[in-house]
DNA sequence: ATTCTATTGAAAATGGTTTTCATTATTAAT
DNA sequence: ATTAATAATGAAAACCATTTTCAATAGAAT
């Protein structure tokens, strides 16, 4: 699962003219290795510890470039940082939502019930293109809510 | 719908030994007053104009304020600010969601087919606060796109 | 190896929001 | 109306995530 997404990505980039440096490998690998939703500093950080010298620029840079791409996914789960995620990864399931607990910040991906949500979604999608002429092209759907571990402290 | 709302306001301050001071009353009326989706320093241009030793200092104190008393909604539409509604106005519907031109940045409240949605998601509520043991409170739903003006242009 | 230029890192700039602190204004009591 | 207690304010500075600038570096086709 190394060389072969490797050779996938590389070709990914080159077919748009772009070079797939090493920040940009790093990068890819980080979010292919967690279930986490990252910050742009807690990538950095992950990549600078196997290799000091990328930047943190270089790490908004790519993620810009990653979002544009249609490789990852930004959020706003209220913490003031935007979380990134690969939009398709081995370690986590398709078409998923959020619940974030907004005491410890934590972010659960759920999938109970997305099938019904998304067949919703395209209801709405169909009649808000119809009456406001808008051209849809995605939609965020997040709970918010105090988890567990948080309702029993003070 | 002035001196009844203002001395309506008036009490839910005092209750909390808070005070209903000009610049709060002042922003208040702002917000009572579009339908739009206002930013702290569009409200602040706004109430300056009016009252001109009004501090933006202020607008976002008392919106930070206004949001905890649960007299206002403060949401993220993806321009990098804080945007703000009265939860209850006479100028708008009730509960409804959102749908926001990534172009333009304009918001349009919808309320088609939220009966529905609510619907569905007080089951998905139920269903994550049985399964993840959250107290879920609340819940964003908004849908991107480009707006019929938007799509027009190069 | 060479050339072309996309990409990079460091430092500075930006922009929304928050903090600090001395001053002012709202309120309840007088 | 005055006063006293203190919540609230405005200006300036600080904060912090992100973006811009620019000279140096390094992919990749030749
Ligand atoms: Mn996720
Ligand atoms: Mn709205
Ligand atoms: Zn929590
Ligand atoms: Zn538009």
């Amino acid at each position: 699962m190394e060389k072969k997404s490797k050779m996938e990505w590389h070709g990914r980039f080159r077919g748009r003219g772009l070079r797939f440096t090493i920040p940009r490998r790093l990068i890819l690998e980080t979010l292919s290795s967690t279930i986490d939703h990252l910050s742009a500093e807690e990538i950095y950080i992950r990549v600078h510890r196997k290799y000091p010298n990328v930047g943190l620029t270089t790490v908004y840079r790519t993620l810009d470039l990653l979002e544009r791409m249609g490789i990852i996914s930004r959020f706003q789960f209220g913490d003031g940082r935007s979380r990134f995620e690969l939009v398709q990864s081995s370690t986590k399931a398709g078409h998923h939502h959020h619940l974030v607990c907004t005491s410890c910040k934590q972010v659960i991906d759920y999938d109970d019930f997305v099938e019904e949500e998304v067949e919703l979604l395209k209801k709405v999608e169909k009649a808000l293109a119809k009456k406001h002429g808008f051209e849809i092209n995605g939609h965020v759907i997040q709970f918010y809510g105090v988890c567990n571990n948080c309702q029993k402290q003070p």
